[in-house]
DNA sequence: TCTATATATCTAGAAATTTAAATATATTTG
DNA sequence: CAAATATATTTAAATTTCTAGATATATAGA
């Protein structure tokens, strides 16, 4: 971990509602219903749930998911033509341990 | 910790001088010179060192500072017209808890 | 009380972020 | 291949943040 990748974890956890699918994604199975084509959340959640839990636009959403992935927050894989995320749990160590 | 809070703590570690303020805080001994006025770091470290260490104007740190204090990422103590800030450890603690 | 120093607040222009509509791309299915 | 669906990217307007100069307030010391 160093300043510059810290400060782009903060960016991503600057805004509620980036925060709130970061909670979400704590717990899958309690705050999402099961994918139509994957039985488990062993890649995380489909990005359209996470867009009509979140209430916001496609492209805002998309936007947002993108940064997170891209600052290595978020886990994406992708399953024919869905994308399913997840947290990275090793990032986010890393950044709490910076922190403390 | 909520996640009213943990987005404002957020806005505070979106920027780069003010997670760097945050690990010179880390270790005041190693990244300040002794303040004239008292002879440990106790209370953390002056403002005026702060500034003088960032090159940001006065009234920048002065907004930068008083914002981390709100939300409790800072604790602030005077002495006479000196100001000593230092790490709040236990809300950081809840912090990176509710990130993990 | 007057002056100097430390910090906070107000104000405003510049820069970055937010957000969604429009459009593009990728994948599946008929 | 055409149509439908999922996601990404482009664009632009609205909002927020950044930053410092000017000013205000608080404290110490002469």
């Amino acid at each position: 971990m160093n300043l510059k990748l810290a400060t782009e974890i903060g960016k991503c956890l600057s805004n509620q509602t980036r925060v709130q699918i970061m909670e979400w994604l704590k717990d899958p199975e309690k705050n999402f219903r099961q994918h139509e084509s994957l039985r488990n959340f062993d890649d995380g959640v489909c990005v359209t749930h996470i867009k009509d839990k979140s209430g916001l636009s496609q492209s805002t959403i998309s936007t947002y998911l993108t940064n997170m992935q891209k600052c290595g927050l978020l886990i994406l894989t992708r399953h024919g033509k869905w994308s399913y995320l997840k947290r990275n749990e090793k990032l986010i160590k890393e950044y709490t341990d910076f922190l403390k």
